[in-house]
DNA sequence: ATGGTCGATGTTCGA
């Protein structure tokens, strides 16, 4: 028996510039398990006491300036943190924290950005893929009970851009993220948005520039995938466009998923 | 038309 919970996964870009924002989402939405992305504050400087305040308990893994994640536990201590690839060389980006929450592994994942084709960072980008592959192989089955949520930073299918040839020469949408992404798929991981919608236009993001937002020109590259058993108990999975039309909003939307009593 | 707007940092960079 494990008890149901709700998960939300939000791209706040800052969590200081952010912070209004997301604490009027936390006390409204009240998620169970909170995973931010791209807080670009180190631990030490991390603005603990009012998610504190809300009821959370905070596992960090910043940086200075750039990248960086959290999780927040609502009226938990979290159990079994991982900063960071469990082996190899250090996520020095400071893109994933994992941490078991009734019984599901957590991984709460930024993935890097790419830059440009042929950059040494669209490189990492593909290897990032890789060793999280890799990791999966290497400690958990597809029988176990994993999910991990994020920003991928890749737009899975055509259904997940606003136009496939504004894609053409970037990143985000080339033959080999799909790789990538289909190699971490293939380990046994379900996009929990597509059991419940297959519609075009489902988008997780809006660049600041250009007017996306007003024009709906946007991107879903923000996820929640999960093993067989954990879909299974994944009843519902929400793009809040709301917090986007907000004064001084993230370029990224929270997404929210709910999973069942076992 | 290779633009545009953010945030952290420092007079650019990454996204």
């Amino acid at each position: 028996m494990a008890k149901g919970f709700s998960l939300m996964t939000w791209n706040v870009n800052s969590v200081r510039a952010r912070l209004d924002n997301v604490l009027t989402y936390l006390d409204e939405h009240e998620p169970d398990v909170a995973c931010l992305q791209e807080t670009k504050v180190e631990n030490a400087l991390f603005p603990r006491v009012p998610f504190m305040e809300l009821g959370y308990q905070v596992a960090l893994n910043g940086t200075k300036g750039y990248a960086g994640v959290a999780t927040l536990v609502k009226g938990q201590k979290p159990v079994d943190v991982q900063l960071g690839f469990a082996e190899g060389p250090e996520d020095k980006h400071k893109r994933i924290l994992a941490l078991t929450y009734e019984g599901v592994r957590i991984y709460n994942l930024y993935a890097p950005n790419g830059t440009a084709l042929g950059s040494e960072a669209f490189a990492y980008k593909l290897d990032w893929f890789a060793r999280l592959r890799g990791e999966l192989d290497a400690r958990f089955g597809p029988s176990d009970e994993v999910v991990l949520c994020g920003d991928f930073n890749i737009a899975r299918d055509a259904r997940d851009t606003w136009s496939v040839e504004s894609m053409k020469g970037g990143t985000h949408f080339t033959p080999e993220e799909h790789a990538a992404l289909d190699a971490l798929e293939n380990f046994g991981l379900h996009d929990c948005f597509r059991k419940f919608d297959d519609a075009p236009g489902r988008f997780t993001w809006f660049d600041y520039r250009g007017g996306s937002w007003e024009k709906k020109h946007g991107l879903r590259i923000d996820y929640v995938y999960a093993t067989a058993p954990a879909t299974e108990r994944c009843t519902e999975v929400v793009h809040d466009w709301e917090p986007r039309a907000w004064d001084e909003p993230s370029d990224h939307v929270p997404v929210v998923a709910r999973f069942a009593d076992t």
